[in-house]
DNA sequence: GCACGATCATTGGTGGCACCAACGATTCGG
DNA sequence: CCGAATCGTTGGTGCCACCAATGATCGTGC
């Protein structure tokens, strides 16, 4: 957010929906500043982790998985794929998907990315106790499955 | 982040950085579609509020002020004078710079955002308790404050 | 009194994330 | 067998937060 060297609390300063998305802002470049020392970003490593938990699978699959887009799958994937960190072959038994699959040079970068990421958490929660950030994943979590609930998220529900 | 019917836990779904950025998520969704039934965006809010709390000033230091970064503040003055919301004068003893004000309609507009912002932070932390959503800004608080620190806002140390 | 450095508004980019619409190819279900 | 659904892909949108550069204007130090 810049250099606001004259930040007397604008009146929204404290209400919880400010705070949420200032310090999600702040985990987010964290995580991102850690993810691209290694030339990496979100879409990245969920990517490759979900290959890792899921094995491989269509595009559409990993989409649904990763909560990544179709459309943004592509790009993800093209950018994997260039070095070599993901494969993508013809899926023989539908000729409308490819099979993507994680090659080990992913898996190494997976590595990678999953200290870089549990370096952050520990960065992120600093000034916390454990019994409070225990508290606080506890809340943020309630609240997030409550709002998945309301806002899609299916969970396969018509299956 | 559309539909993901078929989401067993992905590794990363119970970091602290994922729950803050997802529940940012859903928080941002809710003001943004509550500032959008009426038109407008995160930005403008900020903007009509700083200008409410200060009183007229220039567009430097309303990026200032409010965290707008100066070449997103143009465009957002531009969105508002348009609407008449804001008016935009040059200042007789600086001509470098404009004076910006909020006119009578700006601060009705800001009052709609107002109502609809206090809506929106209710159904953000409804799952919660009052002693809960209490317990939880403090939390958040907490993080913003020491990240803040640690990152610029330097709250005019220098001068 | 004037040149130099700072400040101001503005333009035109970048990046990350999350979406949408539309398309041709292919497959599946009735 | 035909229509509906699915798959990958392209090329957009929006929001927020940045960066670099430019021309005008101001302020200060000398």
């Amino acid at each position: 957010m810049q250099n606001p060297s004259e930040t007397p609390p604008g009146r929204w300063e404290r209400l919880p929906s400010w705070l949420l998305t200032q310090t999600a802002g702040h985990a987010h470049r964290l995580v991102a500043d850690g993810f691209s020392s290694v030339g990496a970003r979100g879409y990245h490593y969920r990517l490759l982790a979900t290959l890792d938990d899921f094995g491989p699978a269509s595009q559409a699959t990993l989409g649904r998985r990763s909560g990544i887009h179709a459309s943004d799958m592509v790009a993800t994937i093209n950018e994997l794929a260039d070095r070599e960190l993901v494969e993508r072959a013809p899926d023989p038994a539908d000729r409308r998907r490819n099979i993507i699959s994680l090659t080990d040079a992913g898996k190494q970068q997976l590595r990678r990315l999953e200290k870089r990421l549990a370096e952050r958490q520990d960065e992120l929660l600093a000034p916390l106790s454990p019994e409070e950030r225990q508290r606080l994943t506890e809340l943020l979590s309630r609240l997030l499955d409550h709002h998945n609930q309301r806002t899609g998220t299916p969970e396969e529900p018509w299956s």
